[in-house]
DNA sequence: AAACCTATCTTTAGGTA
DNA sequence: ATACCTAAAGATAGGTT
């Protein structure tokens, strides 16, 4: 938006990416609250700046109580063992993997409050 | 968008919020791919669906990566004991306590690929 | 780095197929 | 539900203060 396209890609300029970063984690931000709220759905969002700080959004439960979530929807998916039918696979979009697996969910219960 | 302004509430009409809710997911998941490859900054990013599908998007790592990011960022600023200086609070858009506390990073340890 | 402005691009609500 | 269309609302790059 603004003027002119915009690439996809890492934006070079230092200042530019940092003020754009502020700007689109706003906005990103707002469009979590706006689909968890019109949507009564449940969202988690994190993101890391470059300088370490962290930005977050949880919609009504915990982050934690949504990792925890997490856990439970990969335990069925596995125990299921089915791909057919039940939970369908997520729109992996990055991360083949997507961590947090089977066996965790003791560990996870503990962190969680 | 669309025609007339978006009040933020939950959308009444079953039919009309699932197809928000497609449309947004959507419209999200690309906006926080963007962030993370414009600003070179990792975004993790869950979805949960009234009917329990997760959807999911997680820059570079592993979302169980990004998990022990957030769970470390929390121990330290608790180690640290300050509120100023260091990392600086999140924008706790929601979610007062936020989970994930200290003591767990073992345990987390154990469940992240 | 944060607050405004605004031209321009992007998302999307509602409609249709 | 899913794909496409399009008017209108919304987000934002660049500029200014």
């Amino acid at each position: 938006m603004g003027r002119g396209k915009v690439q996809l890609k890492r934006i070079d300029d230092k200042i530019r990416r940092q003020v754009t970063f502020s700007k689109r984690r706003t906005g990103l931000i707002k469009k979590a609250r706006e689909l968890s709220v019109l949507c009564g759905v449940d969202v988690g969002l994190v993101i890391f700046s470059p300088k370490g700080r962290l930005y977050e959004f949880c919609s009504g439960e915990s982050f934690g109580k949504l990792v925890e979530r997490y856990q439970i929807h990969n335990d069925e998916e596995i125990g299921a063992s089915k791909d057919a039918g039940g939970t369908d696979k997520m729109q992996k979009n990055n991360s083949e993997g997507s961590g947090l697996r089977t066996g965790a969910n003791q560990s996870l219960k503990m962190i969680q409050r």
